[in-house]
DNA sequence: AGGGTTATTATGTGCAGACATATTACAACC
DNA sequence: GGTTGTAATATGTCTGCACATAATAACCCT
């Protein structure tokens, strides 16, 4: 009857009408889990997930309290973008602009933790949803690390084929706005200066860069996600 | 010795070296448990973990297995914006330029799941790092619901007055790039048309809508996390 | 062979008890 | 007074066991 997800949502409630207030300390484990008829276990369980929720702030022998100013997390999902457009009912497609064994440019090559001169390979790819633009990808890639065969980048987008051959790397995402430049405007269609999405990722391997990406969303491209 | 963080490290090892492919089932709880010398809930806390974390996929009987196309999950803090100027070592302050009790546009009132005609309260707010803007809010707030007595907006942030007033709600966030009318470019000091980023969040209690926000960065704003 | 029922199986969650660890408060000491 | 050591305490995690639940596989009946 009592499961973990009741216990969390009582604790909710109880916060809602300021039983416990912003701020304020809540009662044990123990003491709630006597309360409830449940082991501290649970009362665990619910108390832990709503910290990790930004809910609730716990320290050991300090105890558990009601965040004053609560950061709220929220979870994107980073689909590749295959996924993405076609989750949308359209049809994914790209070409390959540009292909280069070439120099980064300086803070390309210190975010990734370069030496300079070192080459990187450099793809410039457009996505494309049912025949127009979607997204301008440009991308580099330290080729040094990767695993051989390397495909033809040409037929299989370098984004699927990192996923499923370098699994499970670190790395960082920013999201930005930008104004279109002439390359960008040219290639998504668009005009000089429009607003354009940008994200970007750089992953690791434990040791070594692999990739930084750089996508640019025309406009009325959205990133949501429920809280 | 062993944690169930040393598990979870040694699967996503694993994973990496490519003994368990994506796709490929990974051996049960069970197993691993007597593999690894912990108890079968150590495993499941490390599975659990990398489960939510989009790297596994685990379903009842079927197993569990490696996550073929990841859908990456990225954890962004929304931070109320005063703790956000504050973290970046500026002095935050803010302006409300107007305030109004009127009937919302007709797409704002459709997505708060408002019938037309209800008329509600209104905030434009500049807010401002080392007195120089840093974003524009316009918020529409459900007046109705909200616990009184309502404080002057003039002298506290809705944002914060709402976060530690109205505990916990649900909602969603949304971000966009767009370029700047002409009111958002005089308010924030930029050229009409520069790209802003843009957050649009809506929020609500189990039953009610609260408030709608979007607030219009300048440029170099910038949002970003590790995966 | 087809369709529906039952058994099996892997994960999900619960319990009670134990020890580990971080942090606070307080006492003792120089 | 200020520092250092120590005890108390709340959370963090682990174990071993149990039962619940969902989904597949096997079976049976027609």
């Amino acid at each position: 009857m009592k499961g973990w997800e009741d216990i969390r949502a009582e604790v909710l409630r109880r916060i809602r009408v300021r039983d416990w207030q912003p701020g304020g300390l809540i009662p044990t484990e123990e003491e709630l889990a006597v309360e409830f008829g449940v082991a501290r276990a649970t009362v665990n369980r619910a108390l832990r997930d709503l910290a990790e929720a930004g809910v609730l702030e716990r320290r050991r022998k300090a105890g558990t309290r009601v965040a004053a100013l609560p950061v709220r997390k929220a979870t994107l999902d980073i689909p590749v973008i295959r996924q993405e457009i076609e989750a949308r009912g359209q049809a994914h497609s790209f070409q390959v602009l540009k292909q280069a064994f070439m120099e980064p440019p300086v803070p390309i090559a210190s975010r990734l933790g370069l030496p300079p001169g070192i080459k990187l390979l450099y793809l410039e790819t457009l996505h494309l949803a049912d025949g127009k633009p979607f997204a301008f990808e440009t991308r580099w890639l330290n080729s040094e690390i990767l695993p051989r065969p390397m495909p033809d980048f040409q037929e299989l987008s370098a984004n699927e084929w990192l996923v499923s051959h370098v699994a499970y790397v670190t790395g960082d995402i920013a999201f930005t706005a930008e104004g279109a430049g002439p390359r960008e405007a040219a290639v998504l269609g668009v005009a000089v200066g429009t607003a354009l999405f940008i994200t970007e990722r750089m992953t690791w391997t434990a040791e070594s860069p692999i990739t930084f990406v750089r996508l640019a969303h025309g406009s009325g491209y959205r990133v949501q996600t429920l809280v």
